[in-house]
DNA sequence: ACATTAAGTGATT
DNA sequence: AATCACTTAATGT
């Protein structure tokens, strides 16, 4: 049995429930950076995060990106639940935000295991609300914030998910994250500085106020 | 030493 | 807050 899905998993779940996953799930390790699924894709596998984060973006026509949220161990992603029952495409871009290790399920397991285990059903409906959840938070980030807000909060999240108060990104990198420009993220990043909110290097930035 | 990439700045909209 | 044009600084070859 896998130690980091008896870890994180063990106590969500039966050992029978665990015990298929670990036999079912397709153990895969992708590297910071990755990407795991483009828009467009169909979803025939759910992933379960055993370790390290992924971010989950959107598109606009022209290939703008905005961060949506980001997922961590124990986390899986909302998206797949709904496109799968419908065998619909991906709406959305995953990317390694560090490295990962993750078990992919097939669809049709997962889908089985809804009426199998209560367990399984509880954890799904479960991750659904908190994917919603993310989602409405940052839907509030971008309407009622203002960028330097945004911006702290994004390096707060950022720093939160990899488990380091130094965050290893680029001006240009958070600009596209953020979907504004590379000059203004520059900016906002000396305005944080001087506020003694944040420390900056070169491609690197350590997040004092947590 | 030179080229490339990241970050800083002032002006304009 | 976005964009342009340009400078400066850090890093790789």
């Amino acid at each position: 049995m896998n130690v980091e899905l008896q870890q994180h998993y063990g106590y969500l779940f039966e050992p029978e429930l665990l015990q298929e996953i670990d036999s079912i799930g397709v153990y895969r390790k992708i590297r910071q950076g990755e990407q795991l699924m483009d828009i467009g894709e169909p979803i025939t596998h759910m992933p379960l995060l055993l370790t390290g984060a992924i971010k989950i973006l959107r598109e606009d026509e022209k290939g703008d990106e905005l961060l949506l949220y980001f997922l961590e161990k124990g986390d899986s992603c909302a998206m797949t639940f709904s496109c799968c029952m419908g065998k619909k495409k991906s709406e959305i871009r995953a990317v390694a935000e560090s490295d990962v290790e993750l078990l992919m399920i097939p669809v049709e397991k997962m889908q089985l295991w809804m009426g199998q285990y209560t367990t399984w059903q509880h954890y799904i409906l479960d991750s659904y609300h908190t994917r919603m959840m993310e989602l409405l938070e940052t839907v509030d980030t971008l309407a009622f914030m203002k960028m330097d807000e945004r911006l702290l909060k994004h390096l707060q999240d950022k720093a939160k998910v990899n488990h380091d108060d130094m965050v290893q990104t680029t001006h240009q990198e958070i600009a596209l994250d953020m979907h504004t420009s590379r000059v203004v993220v520059s900016r906002l990043l000396k305005k944080l500085e001087n506020e003694g909110k944040i420390q900056m290097y070169r491609n690197q930035i350590r997040v004092v106020a947590l």
